[in-house]
DNA sequence: GTGAAAGCGCTAACAC
DNA sequence: GTGTTAGCGCTTTCAC
């Protein structure tokens, strides 16, 4: 039953790995060292030597050991990417593109995510970082001292995204959430509604959202137009944005700016079901521009950050400092001098809703 | 400007970790492999070293280098999981609780996604491979023969999640898409539809998707009543949901079972657009359960698969064969014949639409 | 263009 | 409980 050595029972704890590089070298008849340069470089071996040691790797099935390959080039090819949460749509997005555009360069993908706590946040880095990444990709511009202090002192780039506005620790990618916030306070002004509300939902654990309420609230206070905040004790979700909506009963205002579609899904749901008509009794707009946004009775008003773009400039930073990052790597110590902050905008989206 | 040796500045390119475990361990006065010890087992330290231990690495901000450790130990301390897609709120749920719950246990998450390409996702595996993972987590049960072979031939866990059926190459964790198809189209015949349609988006690609419309439509044969399939080309949105409503118009069913929660909103918010009355014209089902589904108007019937579940008895598998998991990691070598297939279930969440 | 030699930083026997 | 001794599998000068 329990037979001698199935390649699942781990008889010996060490050397698990059964063809070696060495291996392919010696059905090859060349040197280790000239199959490690066919991997890498395969234009700077002879195209007799790549026949020979492709069919060798190919016969035997060799599966090249990044951990070693990692210890010996000191530095690894993953990059670490630490967002808040995947559940949030913009992160789970902004992940998966960066995980494309850097598979294609051969770099590996390591999440973790902190669930909005900077002290969480700390830990991952410090994970990160021991596995020698080729870079540390942050949520937003809000960290520890401890984060800084350890994110300063390494060579591996660094790039906070998704926020703008500190000074980066080394580069940043995003937009302004207060320009954000304070767009659609103009529209809602244009718009001739007279009183608004600002919709969140933890706003203490969600600065950026945080920062689009400053903005939000702001413009119409210079406005000279009166406008709450509400805020749900829960993480966002569709229910919050029902929640508020009732909250809102004693006092009830012109226009609503939710901290998310998610959110704006609530209210428009619950104004549906209590017969309040939107946009002509309540103005409704969102953020994020979600899947549903453009379907929704009535269509949402909303702003589009430019999630892909985030993506792909950060993709670009990193690559544009790694080493094997093919011909166009160029300005790669240069560019650690390079303008550091880079605005990816966001788009305003009108729709029926407000 | 470019001053001599910022550490941002590659000066030469090897041996880019400052602090090594050799210098906490000459700090300390004691030797590396103390040092190496009392990070990994610091019960089997005296407390009057640990201490010393702690101060110089303190002292010195040393931080592990995991890349040398894993090469060591033949063996990282990563768990590569691979998943279809990172925008797929199912997905993305239990990537999140897995990495919560593994990074309990000192383990990084190392996430890819195949865009549903079997392919693509047999790339991932082999890239997976080569970091030596401490275990990997596949989505589904149908892969390449070559996936298959390569992580048979591997001693590394292999776990397959969120579907049920197959011989799973080691461990199965999930449930049946074919059973759940059928506990809607029950629901349906209960209530007294006598004609339905599967809505779906590219079922050629999710393969779990199209074993719900499989068991829907046999519940449906079987029971004597028509269904037909409708299928967007599209990728699953809320858009398809609005599309394919529109695609009924021909010969509207009675009833409307949707490959998931996104597209049945869209059906939801066409469907109040065209003046359809849900329930009363046509009922609709979804599935997953998502965020929204309970506030929708009227509040969607769904499936709510176990989708924290799957990643508890996910990392419940992999931490059974960790040798490092702690106390109660019992049966390391046991496990490897226990059972092979766990069924986690699904929950049938009646509610108003259908 | 190819090979020989010297580690990368750490872990795991094993002896003390 | 602590130190000594060998590597883990690969990359990278540097000769040839």
């Amino acid at each position: 039953m329990d037979s001698a050595d199935s390649p699942r029972s781990p008889r010996k704890r060490r050397k698990m790995q059964s063809i070696t590089m060495t291996d392919v070298a010696q059905l090859a008849a060349v040197s280790p060292s000239t199959v490690s340069l066919y991997l890498r470089k395969p234009a700077a071996v002879s195209e007799r030597i790549s026949l020979r040691v492709k069919a060798a790797i190919d016969e035997l099935g060799y599966v090249p050991n990044y951990v070693a390959g990692g210890l010996a080039a000191a530095g690894s090819r993953v990059v670490s990417v630490i967002v808040p949460s995947l559940r949030n749509a913009f992160f789970s997005e902004t992940v998966t593109e960066l995980e494309r555009l850097l598979a294609q360069h051969g770099l590996q993908t390591l999440v973790g995510h902190t669930e909005y706590s900077r002290e969480q946040e700390e830990a991952l880095v410090r994970a990160a970082l021991s596995w020698a990444p080729a870079a540390i990709v942050l949520t937003g511009c809000t960290h520890t001292q401890a984060t800084r202090d350890l994110l300063r002192k390494t060579a591996t780039p660094v790039v906070e995204m998704w926020e703008l506005g500190c000074t980066p620790i080394d580069q940043a990618v995003g937009f302004s959430h207060e320009a954000a916030g304070r767009c659609i306070a103009r529209r809602f002004i244009e718009q001739g509604y007279d009183s608004a509300a600002f919709l969140g939902a933890r706003l203490g654990e969600d600065l950026r959202a945080a920062q689009r309420a400053q903005g939000f609230l702001d413009e119409m206070a210079e406005a000279g137009l009166p406008a709450r905040l509400l805020e749900d004790a829960q993480p966002a979700s569709t229910a919050s944005g029902v929640r508020l909506l009732a909250a809102m009963d004693d006092a009830p205002a012109r226009a609503v700016a939710c901290s998310n579609d998610t959110l704006a899904l609530g209210v428009l749901f619950e104004a549906q079901r209590r017969g309040i008509s939107v946009p002509g009794t309540l103005a409704v707009a969102g953020f994020g521009d979600l899947d549903f946004a453009a379907q929704t009775v009535p269509p949402l008003t909303t702003i589009r950050p430019a999630a892909d773009q985030i993506a792909a400039k950060v993709a670009g930073c990193i690559l544009a400092r790694d080493p094997l990052a093919g011909p166009g790597s160029a300005a790669e110590a240069d560019s650690a001098d390079a303008p550091r902050s880079h605005d990816t905008g966001f788009t305003f989206v009108p729709r029926a809703s407000g």
